[in-house]
DNA sequence: GCAACATATAACTCGTTGGCTATTGATTGA
DNA sequence: TCAATCAATAGCCAACGAGTTATATGTTGC
């Protein structure tokens, strides 16, 4: 049973997983082919990314006719925002109101 | 050649190397002994995390007769700081002074 | 209904890595 | 000098995970 550091941190150590997650906060929402055109592996490479990323909650997937669009939930970063906060033992009073921010951002 | 944030977040992900790291960055500087005695797994594993580590720049040691000293490198983790402020992309001006924050941090 | 398309799943391979035990190297104290 | 201690290295093994190809599932347009 992983905590949930370690789901976080794993999900995030593959370049190519990372790479994809990263395409999705910066460019929004996408298809799994524009994805795979852009990841340098397989599209069932691709699928099978965005399942674990998706089971960890990082990514939420919507379905359209035969296309599934995927779009990062940046609220999954809270756990990497805590643990650097709490490592670095600094930012305490800067963060109240993060999880409200993120919330928000994901609607 | 794996890029800074490849390495950092591989190293944060095995459970095991990111506790010893947790350990240093909450009580300061330890030997190897001292960190193998809660480590849960042999002398030779917690020397491996170690050697990794610091190759990885997280981690400093210090020599005193037979025993390793080891300490947290906190600045090591800017590129987490970096990396997770671009994907969620607010907090940009918040941590203007971040780094030199950390560069006092480490002496 | 059928062909083409988009994605998911299955089954497999292979490299990496985290763990172990055994050993070596280095330092201390008696 | 010799035994004990601390840490690092060597060599091995098993598990895991990311990749592949092949196939299944589901959807659209003709």
């Amino acid at each position: 049973m992983p905590n949930a550091h370690d789901t976080l941190f794993r999900m995030l150590a593959d370049p190519t997983r990372r790479a994809i997650f990263e395409r999705l906060c910066r460019e929004g929402e996408q298809t799994v082919g524009k994805l795979t055109a852009h990841a340098g592996v397989s599209q069932p490479a691709v699928s099978k990314h965005l399942g674990v990323l998706k089971q960890a909650g990082l990514v939420r997937d919507r379905h359209e006719g035969r296309q599934t669009h995927y779009s990062a939930q940046l609220s999954a970063l809270t756990p990497l925002i805590d643990w650097t906060s709490e490592m670095t033992g600094f930012w305490e009073n800067r963060f109240d109101d993060l999880e409200d921010l993120l919330k928000r951002m994901d609607q």
